[in-house]
DNA sequence: CCGTCCCGCCAGCAT
DNA sequence: ATGCTGGCGGGACGG
């Protein structure tokens, strides 16, 4: 059924799926992206649809995002559907009161001891940060007495906090997962909950390491990987680094791709009713391979969103269209060297796809 | 084989 | 009921 498509781009298909990664979805990429798409100028509100779409994953991994980047301040909740940047100027306020806190409650964990019973988890009291000021709330029922909230003893947005107090409060800055999530669980050191809680660390990791705010490693002796807190300096290199740049034309990223509109229907992308109307500018590529640095937006799906991994994928070979999108969307103009560095590995991925093209 | 961790189902709460 | 959030863990990927 589904396998003879007489075309030329048959190939080319296959490349595509051979050459696509991971990686190139991976929860730290997407974090890179999105502060890149909103470190501009003072971004004001952050709409999920619009980064949703801008960024082109689903909902749910902005929903990963945000709520990371809100447990060290550089986002916060607006209301529903909307979040407000603050910037990486909110950071080191947020560490402060982060290891304040981390002190306070002394959560720390020692690195590989019997572990005193410490009955971490949250208090059904502060957690009310309430201060950002500015705010033009209507003055009322603006104050969340914040009960019932062992609802976010889980939380994304509370796991990350404790992650972070561990670095700024343990004597060792080396960390490795296992220990966080062990320090992190109290004590129970039940294996299903471990790995769950491991996961979530994953996530995390990934993204602070994205914005280098920690860097991984492993320990000298046992090999194991692990995390080193790089502090926020790394994080303000990364904010001041287009200090000036701003935008020479405000033209963002004409990230339209495969955008996902449907909600949350799955599976195949049936119609991708969209022509992407790219910019302007010719930018025929074919030649940008032989610049690696500067890699600036990094598309976000595969293309054909479905079919890399289901079953009933329809072989569109719409693809022509994707790749002048991705062309446009490829605009070296933004030269971050940390980010570049970050993403060197990308980048190989990046240009073998290009060539690929090239040859097609 | 195992460390990573993407994906998206679906429970809970809000509207 | 519809929509927004976001735990959670199956299982694919990469080394």
């Amino acid at each position: 059924m589904s396998s003879s498509y007489a075309m030329v781009s048959q190939d080319a298909e296959s490349l595509a799926l051979q050459t696509y990664s991971r990686k190139e979805k991976s929860l730290g990429l997407l974090v890179s992206n999105f502060l890149r798409l909103y470190n501009r100028d003072d971004a004001d509100l952050i709409g999920l649809d619009h980064a949703a779409g801008k960024l082109g994953v689903e909902r749910r991994r902005i929903y990963d995002v945000v709520n990371i980047l809100e447990s060290i301040g550089i986002v916060a909740r607006k209301g529903k559907n909307m979040y407000s940047w603050k910037g990486f100027g909110e950071v080191p306020r947020s560490l402060d009161k982060l290891k304040e806190e981390g002190m306070r409650e002394k959560l720390c964990i020692s690195s590989s001891n019997n572990s005193d019973k410490v009955l971490d988890d949250v208090e059904r009291e502060e957690s009310s940060f309430s201060l950002t000021p500015d705010d033009q709330e209507t003055s009322s029922s603006s104050k969340i007495v914040s009960f019932a909230d062992q609802k976010k003893e889980k939380s994304l947005w509370l796991l990350s906090q404790n992650f972070v107090k561990m670095f700024l409060c343990s004597d060792d800055d080396l960390i490795t997962l296992d220990s966080a999530a062990k320090a992190l669980l109290s004590d129970s050191q039940d294996p299903v909950h471990m790995r769950t809680k491991v996961r979530r660390l994953y996530d995390i990791a990934n993204v602070f390491s994205s914005m280098n705010l920690i860097e991984k490693t492993q320990i000298p002796e046992t090999k194991k990987p692990a995390y080193r807190w790089l502090g926020s300096e790394s994080i303000a290199e990364t904010g001041t680094s287009l200090f000036n740049s701003d935008e020479p034309k405000k033209r963002v990223f004409g990230t339209e791709i495969t955008n996902l509109r449907a909600k949350r229907n799955k599976t195949d992308c049936s119609s991708n009713g969209k022509q992407i109307g790219y910019k302007k500018h010719d930018d025929e590529n074919t030649e940008q391979e032989s610049k690696p640095a500067a890699s600036k937006y990094v598309f976000g799906p595969s293309f054909p969103t479905g079919a890399a991994s289901k079953k009933n994928e329809n072989v569109r070979k719409g693809r022509l269209q994707e790749i002048e999108s991705l062309a446009s969307t490829y605009k070296p103009q933004y030269c971050n060297k940390e980010i570049t560095s970050l993403l060197g590995h990308f980048t190989e991925t990046w240009k073998r796809w290009y060539a690929e093209l090239d040859r097609k």
